[in-house]
RNA sequence: GGAAGGUUGGCCGAGUGGUUGAUGGCGCCAGUCUUGAAAACUGGAGACGCGCAAGCGUUCGGGGGUUCGAAUCCCUCACCUUCCGCCA
């Protein structure tokens, strides 16, 4: 495989630990441009409290101001106390002044503190404004599909992968259900190969395509979490572990460890665009889904995905969302599974994007499309929170990169697609060609 | 889990209470010289916040404290290194 193409920093900083870094959305455009802000989020069915912004935004501001120039006052005596000193005068006099500007100094820096917090936290619940090439629409009824892709195959009362895998003895959801309970499977002989083979392929595939492998933690901490967007809004939808007098989350998907890399680092204008792909599990609580896809390995706590993650100039990110979403499609074009892509609607968009593909692939037991990769172009929304940065030229300002993910693809829904699309009359499946070689020439799963 | 030592600007590394954003070196940018480059010499440059601006504030791992004043003193947390124990 030739990976050669695939970028990859090597430059280490120490850590830092920046809990709630700058703003989410940019403040310069809510100043200048509240009134299109509201309204855009709006559109995704998020009511802005535009008074509430205003009170905290100019309560902080207003703090800050009076804070600084009393800091700037107590600068100015401190020097002339330490020029005194120098000339071995006396200062007792602007020392005990002092003291006094010193309680105050507290009070205010306390308020400060406050204003600030109150500020951060109001801004850190607010999603992202929707491109303006997203269409307007209140849920999935509104996304738009953009093309379809392959033949649907003809198949007489097709099974479903639940009957499939567990009659060919490659699934068995009763044995995970004993293990961990519901929402969980076990894959076994040519179903736990199959799962390998499909990773395998991804993966080469994906690094292939420009993306430089990355294996990361799956369990991460708080600030990683909130850099992704995760937190604060979403610690319900999160498994997370005690760790010290802390804890640590598993990720959801490789989009957090991955994303986060490189969070408070500037980068070089040159070493963009900088691609990545990851294999990892991924584990949701999916709490609020209760109802929903309830038979079957569709809707998983432990899943494997593989993910594609860019970095990259505000300029060049609208094209590469475009490529991203190709280099996910090239799989399922090359495993000749049926799928179309859609443009999410601005209702069904996620917290943390602005534009969104899905791809669907078809499922013939559901007769229908569902959902099995999820590209979006976070603007700088994510590098905002994340505080990812990269200079132009080599003495410009840092600015804000775009980052944009995709998933390339979900393994188990992948999984399941060609159990479902491959089956034959008599149970068996077929495996596609270009796993074959992954499965030791394995042709039919019988 | 136990013990000791560390954490300073893009990097290395000085600095134990008073003009320290912080000596010095490397790297970087611009200029001089050169046909060009290198070398040499000269000059320049951190990041973030507030402000129309002048400018001001913050920043020496994070948080807290002492002090008129903290990179420097105290507490605490995180991380790194080494040794011991345990372990894939």
């Amino acid at each position: 495989m030739n990976c050669e193409k695939a970028k990859f920093i090597v430059r280490m900083r120490s850590p830092r630990q920046t809990p709630y870094p700058g703003g989410m959305l940019d403040l310069q455009r809510l100043r200048n441009d509240l009134d299109a802000v509201v309204a855009r989020l709006a559109e995704r069915g998020y009511a802005f409290d535009r008074e509430g912004y205003q009170r905290l935004e100019s309560a902080r501001r207003q703090v800050i101001q009076e804070s600084e120039a009393l800091k700037a006052e107590r600068n100015r005596v401190s020097d002339e106390v330490a020029q005194l000193k120098r000339a071995k005068q006396d200062a007792s006099h602007l020392i005990e002044a002092q003291r006094k500007v010193g309680e105050q100094m507290k009070a205010l820096e306390a308020a400060e503190k406050e204003a600030e917090a109150a500020f951060q936290s109001f801004l850190a619940a607010v999603p992202n404004a929707p491109h303006a090439s997203v269409p307007n629409g209140r849920d999935e009824h509104a996304n738009v599909e953009i093309k379809r892709w392959g033949t649907i195959p003809a198949i007489e009362q097709p099974k479903d992968h639940v009957d499939l895998g567990t009659s060919l003895g490659i699934l068995d959801l009763d044995r995970a259900s004993k293990l961990s309970g519901a929402r969980f499977s076990v894959l076994k002989g040519a179903g736990a190969k199959l799962e390998r083979a499909l990773i395998n392929f991804m993966l080469e595939r994906q690094s292939a395509a420009g993306y430089a492998e990355v294996i990361t933690p799956y369990l991460v901490n708080a600030e990683s979490m909130y850099g992704t967007g995760q937190l604060p809004k979403f610690e319900q939808d999160l498994f997370h572990v005690p760790h010290g007098d802390s804890k640590l989350y598993l990720i959801p998907t490789a989009e957090v460890p991955v994303t986060n890399l490189y969070r408070d680092e500037i980068l070089e204008g040159a070493a963009l665009p900088l691609r990545h792909c990851a294999f990892t599990p991924c584990f949701r609580s999916e709490a609020g889904s209760y109802g929903r896809d309830t038979r079957g390995i569709i809707r998983q706590h432990q899943f494997h995905k593989v993910e594609l993650v860019t970095f990259t100039t505000p300029e060049a990110a609208e094209a590469e969302l475009e490529r991203l979403t190709g280099d996910a499609e090239a799989i399922l074009e090359a495993l000749e599974l049926p799928y179309r892509r859609v443009l999410l609607c601005t209702g069904d968009m996620g917290f943390s994007s602005q534009k969104t593909y899905d791809l669907e692939v078809w499922l013939p037991s559901q007769a229908t499309y569902r959902e099995i990769s999820s590209c979006s172009w976070f603007g700088d929304f994510q590098a905002r929170r994340a505080n990812l940065k990269f200079r132009a030229e080599a003495k410009g300002k840092p600015q804000f990169l775009h980052t944009l993910n995709g998933s390339g693809l979900a393994v188990g829904r992948t999984w399941v697609a060609i159990l479902e699309n491959y089956q034959q009359a008599d149970g068996s499946v077929v495996v596609p060609k270009v796993l074959r070689p992954y499965l030791g020439g394995l042709e039919v799963i019988r």
